[in-house]
DNA sequence: CACCAGGCAAGTA
DNA sequence: TACTTGCATGGT
């Protein structure tokens, strides 16, 4: 039985939480999510799929225009005619069909409304958002912390690759596997996971595109 | 010109 | 299970 060693002053703290308090003053708070609505907020997490924000801002512009952005009036309209709207973000015909998908679920499921929604579990939302098509592990989880305010950590390729590269796991780690991995070595506060998530998003733009470790990344002078 | 952005599903071996 | 590919606009 071995006494964990308390780091000595000056000694560089690997923990994750120390550098989510690092990344915060380095940065500042990133705002995420912005959005009105939760629905507003889901919508967005599926127009966002690999696309640049920026793009999908446009979209949810042209939604809002045509009083398109509830439930109800997008059950109506047909995909053609959404993915005509969403053109902006990109993927535009499957994403109108993942849209479509999406609500279908919600008005069959809680008559299109969020509040009802919002009286369920988080196991058990996770699970139902994941059988619709369309969202995947990263988009349902966007929907629960960001839309739902729940406790759960969003994992993305940002997160593989900064923190694979600092060596905390192993790049192609399974995503359930990150994301326990943060979860149990951080307050279990969806205020932290939605800073920390935004956070290495930001952290991954600005310094860690293209090589492995690059000389300008803050990590490098915490670990 | 190339490359990438707040992924996912379907196909292949 | 572990890769690979299609999807597509718009900014750098």
């Amino acid at each position: 039985m071995s006494i964990p060693q308390i780091p000595e002053r000056g000694e560089a703290d690997y923990s994750i939480l120390n550098l989510y308090n690092r990344l915060l003053s380095h940065f500042g708070p990133q705002g995420w999510w912005p959005g009105e609505t939760e629905f507003e907020i889901m919508i967005g997490a599926i127009l966002t799929q690999n696309t640049s924000w920026r793009n999908v801002e446009k979209a949810i512009s042209a939604l809002k225009r045509n009083n398109l952005l509830n439930p109800e009036a997008l059950s109506r309209i047909s995909v053609n005619e959404l993915s005509t709207l969403i053109h902006s973000s990109g993927f535009f015909r499957i994403k109108a069909e993942r849209l479509s998908c999406f609500v279908k679920y919600l008005m069959e499921r809680y008559k299109g409304d969020v509040g009802r929604m919002r009286k369920m579990d988080t196991d058990t939302l996770r699970k139902e958002l994941l059988k619709v098509k369309g969202i995947g592990p990263e988009t349902a989880d966007s929907i629960l912390l960001y839309a739902l305010n729940r406790p759960v950590f969003v994992v993305d390729s940002y997160t593989r690759r900064v923190f694979s590269r600092h060596n905390y796991f192993y790049k192609r780690e399974r995503y359930e596997k990150i994301q326990e991995f943060f979860i149990k070595n951080l307050p279990k506060d969806p205020r932290i996971y939605n800073e920390y998530h935004a956070l290495i998003v930001r952290l991954g733009k600005t310094y860690c595109r293209k090589r492995p470790l690059c000389k300008e990344c803050p990590l490098n002078e915490y670990l």
